[in-house]
RNA sequence: GCCCCCAUCGUCUAGAGGCCUAGGACGCCACCCUUUCAAGGUGGAGAUCAGGGGUUCGAAUCCCCUUGGGGGCACCA
């Protein structure tokens, strides 16, 4: 039998690290194997479902790249696959049906306890210091006091009656699992006293229906596993394969979560992560390819995933590994595809500095393409782009009279190194020609003329036209900045220097 | 409280009884390269393999216990 393995998230948050590394799993063992790969919205939580929040989970799974064959939408193109709706709130009859069936069968019992009779039971329990669990108040009822409790208008829940065996599978990460169902809290509710279908009734109905072979999900279900098997079972469905996969954790090793982390894909995409490297550091948190080479794209992970080596612990989510390698990834973009991921990171913050009231000139296409190779290994991140190379743009850069002068130079000195390699630069390099090869040579004579060190000169220049310490190559900034702006700057560096020197003289 | 899972450098991991005086990567430190910042190169510090018992000629690797951590036990998913 093929391989069908899915991804179920629910819409009740923006696409989650933890829940972009379940998808991975799916998707690279589906490849793998030639099976399929098929996306479920579970939907069943009306009160936190939202469709902005499904439509950031499928737009984050298409930017990743993890491309689904079944699923609520495939590639912009509308539903698709045999075993659909893919929303369980369009399933809704199904899951009705299949209570139906384990209402007929006596598998399930209606229950008339109120919410607050629950609620008063869980607190006994507690005082008592027992697990919570269901007593089995409605578990009994003859067909006289149903329809008396029905004459009364109460609403019932639906439970599944939860024998007391050992319920045992084989993990494909764990290994052998054995779990008391006495100790999963008593008959399960499948059905709200509304008649819809909670979590794990709809989890074991899809997973039957859809014919999924292989359940791969997050550690969190494991406990849980058994009241899946126990309904599909009752349904007469086979029972898939479970391979449980470790947790995200935050750096104090407990869950990844909102609070502690940045658990939105969206967040990490917009701070200029690019998908190669999310994929490639979450595909090795939890899972090794037994070799030490450990950049992978998406193809080559797929020809290398294997459940079996996936690890048992949790995994702290490391963020400065993940950098490193997002800035492996950016290297390793052609020119042409870096340029395209780059440039609205660029005008984003461009658009940022105009709003923040300064004055900012329009890159254009050929200078931005001319700044790639200068840029392109310099970025941990795309969204640096910005602070990196914006003094290109924007009209007047600030300029620190502290900063300006070396370390090892005065003011005096830093105000006629100025100067000379302002003349060096209007009486020595053509106009028309300024490229970078031709500036180098008589600035470095003029260092040596006046017995000053080439990189303290550079330093002053440096910080004179862009108003920064650390920049891309000294040379190649002056280029692109241009003759006029660099004469400009040049003066207006002078200025400000004299200027703070005049008080104090 | 009960149940389940887990346990190798700070972090991600290699290791499936002898190849381990435990390897790689991130991070850190030093040096090299260098006009700054990165990148790159070289080297270094960093793990008595949580602790204790077994099994075995031999254990990071197998078993048991302890400890620690995590997860689960909803008319959430």
């Amino acid at each position: 039998m093929s391989v069908r393995c899915r991804f179920a998230p629910s819409p009740t948050g923006p696409l989650h690290i933890g829940g972009v590394r379940t998808a991975l799993y799916n998707y690279l063992f589906a490849r793998k194997q030639g099976g399929a790969f098929i996306l479920r919205i579970e939907d069943t939580d009306v009160a936190r479902s939202r469709v902005e929040f499904e439509r950031d989970i499928l737009t984050g799974l298409h930017w990743l790249g993890l491309e689904w064959d079944e699923g609520p939408e495939v590639a912009g193109l509308a539903a698709r696959g045999a075993y659909g709706p893919y929303r369980q709130m369009e399933r809704l009859a199904l899951y009705r049906e299949a209570a139906e069936r384990l209402l007929e069968g006596d598998l399930a019992y209606p229950c008339y306890c109120s919410p607050e009779q629950l609620d008063a039971d869980r607190k006994a329990q507690e005082a008592a210091r027992q697990p919570p669990h269901y007593v089995g108040r409605c578990a009994r009822l003859s067909a006289q006091e149903r329809r008396a409790r029905e004459a009364e208008g109460i609403k019932a829940v639906v439970r599944f009656r939860v024998g007391a065996e050992r319920v045992a599978f084989d993990d494909l990460v764990r290994g052998h699992v054995e779990i008391d169902t006495r100790t999963m809290g008593g008959d399960l509710i499948i059905l709200r006293s509304d008649g819809s279908p909670l979590y794990h009734f709809t989890v074991a109905v899809d997973d039957a229906q859809m014919a999924i072979t292989h359940v791969v999900r997050g550690e969190e279900h494991l406990s849980n596993t058994p009241k899946h098997i126990l309904l599909f079972r009752a349904l007469g469905a086979d029972i898939p394969t479970f391979a449980h996969l470790p947790l995200i954790l935050n750096p104090d090793r407990t869950k990844m979560s909102k609070r502690k982390s940045q658990t939105a894909l969206s967040a990490y995409r917009e701070e200029g992560f690019v998908r190669e490297a999310l994929v490639n550091y979450l595909a090795l948190l939890g899972w090794s390819s037994g070799t030490e080479e450990e950049l992978f794209r998406l193809e080559e992970l797929v020809e290398r995933f294997d459940l079996d080596r996936v690890q048992s612990g949790g995994a702290v989510f490391d963020r400065e590994r993940l950098e490193w390698m997002n800035g492996q990834w950016i290297r390793r973009l052609s020119q042409e595809e870096f340029l395209a991921r780059m440039t609205p990171f660029l005008v984003r913050h461009l658009e940022r500095r105009t709003s923040a009231g300064e004055r900012v000139r329009q890159p254009e296409e050929a200078e931005l393409r001319a700044l790639v190779p200068l840029v392109q290994e310099r970025l941990p991140v795309l969204a640096a782009i910005g602070e990196l190379v914006d003094f290109l743009f924007l009209e007047r850069v600030a300029v620190e009279p502290g900063q300006l002068v070396p370390k090892r130079w005065d003011q005096r000195t830093t105000l006629e190194a100025l100067e000379a390699a302002r003349g060096v630069i209007r009486d020595e390099i053509g106009p028309v020609t300024f490229e970078a090869d031709e500036l180098e040579p008589p600035l470095r004579r003029l260092a040596e003329e006046r017995g000053w060190k080439a990189g303290d000169l550079f330093m002053a220049i440096r910080v004179a036209v862009t108003g920064r310490t650390a920049t891309p190559p000294l040379f190649d900034t002056l280029v692109a900045l241009g003759r006029e702006r660099t004469l400009e700057r040049l003066d207006r560096a002078t200025d400000v220097l004299a200027g703070a020197a005049a008080p104090t003289q």
